[in-house]
DNA sequence: CCCGATTCCTGTAGGC
DNA sequence: TGCCTACAGGAATCGG
């Protein structure tokens, strides 16, 4: 499940290959995705040139000379940098061949990510406009979460997950975050106290650099741009661990549904 | 405004 | 062995 962290390393992993390149042809064998992708993208991306590549949240954006490609990983979807000659298997769903006869492939079972065009400020894109801060940029506080979160009672646990608070965050690295911070992922967001706040806020900052130094995590379809896994699942503490013994009192991590989907936590160390 | 439920999709795991 | 069901979940949408 590709989150900040998996789509910052897919981004620095296709960096080098992709700035400077120009997109020879763009080959689209299945539309339907999260949204349908636009005809526009091939007969407009298509000659432009590449001249960067950004991540806004989970999203990211390569801009063009002429435009902005916008794609989103969903839960299953991850890119590659693969040589144009290599035939394409199962659920790759377009091609972006380029001039030096490398192709950049993405690659989507269940089709929940998107691929979009722009030829206007991506962050402008109604998927982006609405997000709240980046949780690695000095404008992500401590005061954030705390002012954001006065009067709200739904989970913390869902209350990080909410991309118009902070921006990135999925299940895996919010459950990691409140176990570091000892808080329960039940917990009201707003009776939670500022100095609380301040542990979620660093156990967030850390947990996010920590998973980007290694790389991500791959829990079943997450990828790296040259294909080889993450390795930040074995350094999880309580996701997908119920069962097993607190990194901290050995006592067994429990799951409960929280909403439609699972928290990990410790019910000792976390109140 | 806020919140919870529902929806999209397919591979995998576990039960029988 | 094979069938069936539950589950994984980002984020838009809808109804209360």
């Amino acid at each position: 499940m590709p989150e900040l962290p998996e789509v910052e390393t897919t981004r620095r992993g296709l960096e080098p290959a992709l700035v400077g390149q120009t997109i020879r042809k763009i080959i689209i064998r299945e539309h339907r995705l999260r949204e349908p992708v636009p005809t526009s993208l091939v007969r407009e991306a298509q000659q432009a040139r590449i001249l960067a590549l950004r991540r806004r949240a989970k999203i990211l954006i390569i801009d063009t000379s002429c435009g902005a490609i916008l794609i989103h990983l969903g839960m299953s979807g991850h890119l590659r940098i693969l040589k144009d000659s290599e035939p394409p298997h199962k659920h790759d769903h377009i091609d972006f061949l380029l001039e030096n006869s490398d192709m950049l492939r993405f690659h989507d079972p269940r089709r929940f990510g998107f691929v979009l065009w722009t030829r206007t400020d991506p962050l402008a894109h109604s998927r982006l406009i609405a997000l709240g801060p980046e949780p690695l940029d000095e404008r992500f506080t401590p005061q954030t979460l705390y002012t954001a979160s006065r009067g709200r009672r739904r989970a913390v646990r869902d209350f990080l997950l909410d991309g118009s608070v902070v921006a990135g965050i999925g299940n895996i690295y919010a459950n990691e975050a409140l176990f570091m911070a000892g808080i329960d992922p039940g917990r009201a967001a707003g009776r939670i106290s500022a100095a609380r706040y301040m542990r979620l806020h660093a156990a967030l900052v850390e947990v996010l650099t920590r998973a980007i130094e290694a790389g991500g995590t791959t829990l079943r379809d997450f990828r790296k741009s040259d294909g080889r896994p993450g390795y930040f699942q074995q350094a999880l503490l309580v996701y997908g661990r119920d069962g097993t013994p607190c990194p901290q009192c050995q006592r067994p991590i429990h799951r409960r549904l929280l909403g439609q989907r699972s928290a990990f936590y410790c019910s000792h160390c976390q109140h």
